[in-house]
Order: structure tokens, then C-alpha cells, then sequence
RNA sequence: GAGGUUGUAGCUCAGUCGGUUAGAGCAUCGGUUUGUGGUACCGAGGGUCGUGGGUUCGAGCCCCAUCUACCUCCCCA
């Protein structure tokens, strides 16, 4: 017999982390629904077609691939094997595990489209698989509850995803984020504007790490990367814009106006800025940040990513807009926008920060003791009562001593214990204790299920 | 995928220079005359020292491999 273990980056989560977990998700669902989206599930297992070449080469070399059944290596060569893992791949697995749920969504579009109500708006909350090197608040196995529209590009839309995205947050108790917006127009735009337009890619990457490694080494990786210095020149704006939202705005305009790209991005941008205005949302964490970049090819309008201060943590959601995922399924011209919240991080972040208060883990709220036969079928009658008023109630399982019984009643928050001993059988009055305080009083099974409601 | 740190009871950790039977606190279970708990006292169980090899008369400790968690890079929710 082996010892058991977890994959590696799974997690068991046992009953307390469960209950906050399912607040978490009930609290992103409730928004959701309020903003008008619709639930849908699709597989956990896509066929590889589906998956393959939608998130670059990284994203392909994470992808979980499935074996094919049966013996999947009768129709090998000794060819196939010299031709190394990647080519082999594809001749030993068809299936892989979904690595988000946009592409599965878009999917999902194509094959329904006569289906769909236009614009579709939909959420999903499913589990997504990586095979990512796992690390604090980086997992193998997580969730991802997804909200997205498609068919229209109207920028109301991404206004909404700011407003969903705030008051889910601010449900959850998380006070202190920053919801970075910036637009993929624009990085086209800087690209064109420095001369190495169709380079955007090095060119985000490189960008997207200013904060984190400073404008020298940004700098460095580009000329490692093969940027000219006249290139590097040109793009020094980027080091120096700051100020305010609007002033930036105007700033980036100057920089960028020989690129129509790049005035259409900001043009966007403003649009949505003047849009969240116009919800009255006070308080709002939006900051355009122009060196924010995010690594999937296929975003092409805004791009968000939530950070939550003050936690080293990456990022707990992230988003934005893309024209043409459905183009690669045989559906072109269908624009749509989704952000995408991490469940698992959200939860690291709020245990860090304390954010879980009141225990939620009180389930049972009240107790029946169990001292012997006849005081057993005495008490589940009245157990059935207690439940049919919509009380959550348990009866101790088996006859026991009262004090493992209180003990049972302690440990799992239940914060009141019902006692039924031979004396309450007889006068009909039960023993109705606050496990809290300590005090117990005499009361009939209706003065109960008042006290308790 | 590259580099690094780590692992001793359910949990948090001691464990000397390589030396006899590996310890503590918390938790668990039992008891303090069985209908009043969360306190106190007494007692008990619990370990292949992550796993597999190696060096040695002798390994928790040294060496190699491997797994896990974590860190940096990469990437991401």
C-alpha cells in the first residue's frame, strides 16, 4: 500500500475553506447575474484542435494533453520518436484539459450561434488546468469565473466590466485594489510610431516589466531583443508620461498622433472613461497604465488586470477585448470583451488579509443530545419540526455522554444545543441552552423555533 | 522549461561534532464515580526523520537521485 498524495499544485479544501470559497463564488455570481450575464458550462476536456495555438507557445507547452486511449503507440515509427516530443505529440493525444474558459466560450459561440441571443452575454465558473511550475498563489488546478459579452463593440460594455469588477470586490470586503486598464491600440500605436511596427509582442513584453525591473533593463532586453537605438529614442515618452488620467491622455495623444492605430486606442480609452463617469461610480480604481501589456495574443482593444495591494500576490483578475477569437473556428467579425476573476487567488488574498471575519462556517444551528433509545425517538420529531421551520438542525448521531455531545457542539460553531433527557420527555418543556453564553432555560418547541429564527 | 531553498508526530518546531531507546508545546483519545461543554489535573496513543539509493562499525545529521512546498527567471488568475 502507498502513502496517499496530491498531484502536484492540486488542493483538498475541507469544510471551513469550502464555506468561504462558496461565499466568494456566490458573491461573483450574484454581480454577474445583476449585470444581466448568463450561465453556461462547458468540458473540462477540449479536443487539442481546439486548444492549440490560442495562448502562443508558452501556452501550449502548459496545456495538460490526455493520452489517447486504448495503445496509443501501436501506429508509432521509430521516425515518429526522432522527431522529437512536439511532433510526437500530436500523434499520441487528441484531448487536452480546458487552460481558460474564453476559448472554450468562443467555441461554444460558433457552434451555437443560431442559438444565441445577440449580443450574448455569459458567465462561466469552471475549473481551468496549467501545468505551470506551482508557487504561492500560482496553482495547477483553479478556478476562473469569467464573465463575457460578444457581438458588439460597444464600449459600454467594458465601462460594465469596471463597475461588475468594483462591486465585487468591495462585496468581498477587499477595499485596497487598482484595476489597471490599458489598450492594445495604443501599444500598436507606440510600436508604429518607434518603426517597428509588427513587433508589438518583444515590444509589450519588454514593457509590461518596467515596474518590476526598472526603465535601464527594460531598455537592455530590448537591444538584446534587436531594437535599434533610434528605436529606443523614440520611445522614451513612454518612461517620462505621468500625471493624472486626462493629462496623460493628452500626452499620449502628442506622442502618437502621426498613428491612427494609436488615436483609436486612446480615443477608446477615453470613451471608457467618460462612460464609468457617467455610471456615478464614486471611489472608482481605475488607472490607465500604458505599460500594462498581458501576455494573450489575442486581446486587440482594452486589456484590465486587477492587483490587489498590499499582498504579494499576482494579479486576481484580468481581461479585455478581443475582435476575432471566433475567426479561428470560422466565424469572423465578432467582436467581444470578458474579464476573468480568480477565485484561488481572491481567496489567498482575503485569508492574508484577514477578510474572512464572522465564522461563516456556522452551519448547524442548533443541536438535539441523544442520551438514550427512547429520548432519540422522542427528539426526531421534533428535529423534523425544527427543520420544516427552516432551521438548520442535527440530532447527535448516536447516545453518547453530554459532554462529548456539548463537545461535538462546540467544535462545529453550533450555537445552540437543545437537551432531551428523561425530565424534558415528561414535562414536554426542553432544555434550550446558548452554548455562547452559557445560560439554558426551559422552553416548549414553539418558544424554540421563535427564539431561532 | 532553467536556477535555488526546504521537508522530523495531525500542527508549530527542538534534536550538539555522525554515536545508545528521536523530544517539547498545541491538537487527538481516555480518565477525574457516567444530565452540563469550551478551564484545571492525571494518563495514553501517535514517527520507516518526504521517498529511494550510497558512504560509514554506526546516518535525523554527510553524498547522489527523486517527490513536495516555497523563491528567482519565464509566464499567468
Amino acid at each position: 500500500m502507498s502513502k496517499p498524495s496530491l498531484a502536484r499544485g492540486t488542493r483538498d479544501f475541507g469544510p471551513s475553506v469550502m464555506v468561504k470559497r462558496n461565499y466568494i463564488f456566490d458573491t461573483i455570481k450574484r454581480t454577474f447575474q445583476k449585470f444581466g450575464f448568463q450561465p453556461i458550462e462547458t468540458p473540462t476536456i477540449e479536443n487539442l484542435s481546439v486548444l492549440m495555438g490560442k495562448y502562443g507557445d508558452e501556452g501550449d507547452q502548459l496545456l495538460f494533453k490526455i493520452l489517447n486511449s486504448g495503445d496509443f503507440s501501436k501506429d508509432l515509427t521509430q521516425k515518429d520518436l526522432d522527431e522529437g516530443a512536439k511532433k510526437l505529440t500530436h500523434k499520441i493525444s487528441e484531448k487536452g484539459l480546458r487552460y481558460d474558459l474564453t476559448v472554450p466560450f468562443a467555441r461554444f459561440v460558433v457552434m451555437n450561434r443560431n442559438d444565441l441571443v445577440m449580443p450574448f452575454k455569459r458567465y462561466q465558473i469552471q475549473p481551468v488546468w496549467r501545468a505551470d511550475r506551482p508557487q504561492k498563489g500560482r496553482y495547477r488546478e483553479f478556478y476562473q469565473c469569467d464573465a463575457d459579452v460578444v457581438g458588439t463593440d460597444s464600449l459600454i460594455c467594458e465601462a460594465e466590466i469596471v463597475l461588475m469588477l468594483q462591486e465585487i470586490l468591495q462585496n468581498l470586503g477587499i477595499q485596497n485594489f487598482t484595476i489597471k486598464i490599458n489598450n492594445r491600440k495604443i501599444l500598436s500605436g507606440i510600436a508604429e510610431v518607434i518603426g517597428v511596427k509588427g513587433s508589438e509582442v518583444p515590444l509589450t513584453v519588454a514593457i509590461d516589466k518596467l515596474d518590476k525591473i526598472g526603465k535601464d533593463k527594460v531598455e537592455d532586453e530590448l537591444r538584446e531583443r534587436g531594437f535599434s537605438e533610434e528605436s529606443i529614442e523614440k520611445l522614451q515618452p513612454i518612461f517620462e508620461i505621468q500625471g493624472a488620467d486626462n493629462q496623460v491622455f493628452e500626452k499620449l495623444k502628442a506622442w502618437l498622433k502621426e498613428s491612427e492605430t494609436g488615436l483609436k486606442g486612446i480615443e477608446e480609452l477615453e470613451k471608457v472613461w467618460s462612460l464609468v463617469e457617467s455610471f456615478g461610480l464614486d471611489n472608482s480604481k481605475i488607472q490607465l497604465d500604458i505599460t500594462l501589456a498581458r501576455g494573450l495574443s489575442y486581446y486587440t482593444g482594452a486589456i484590465f488586470e486587477v492587483k490587489a495591494n498590499g499582498v504579494q500576490i499576482g494579479s486576481i483578475s484580468g481581461g479585455g477585448r478581443y475582435d476575432n477569437l471566433t475567426g479561428t473556428f470560422g466565424m469572423p467579425g465578432l467582436s467581444g470583451v470578458g474579464i476573468s476573476l480568480g477565485v484561488d487567488r481572491i481567496f489567498d488574498v482575503m485569508d492574508e488579509l484577514g477578510l474572512f471575519v464572522d465564522n461563516q462556517s456556522v452551519t448547524t444551528k442548533v443541536l438535539l443530545t441523544n442520551f438514550d433509545e427512547e429520548a432519540e425517538k422522542y427528539s426526531l420529531p421534533i428535529l423534523k419540526k425544527l427543520r420544516d421551520a427552516g432551521i438548520n438542525a442535527e440530532i447527535y448521531p448516536e447516545s453518547g455522554k453530554i459532554k462529548k455531545q456539548f463537545d461535538y457542539a462546540n467544535r462545529k460553531n453550533i450555537p445552540f444545543v437543545v437537551v432531551v433527557g428523561s425530565e424534558e420527555i415528561q414535562t414536554g418543556k426542553l432544555t434550550f441552552k446558548d452554548m455562547a453564553l452559557g445560560e439554558q432555560e426551559k422552553l416548549n418547541l414553539e418558544q424554540i423555533i421563535e427564539k431561532l429564527k
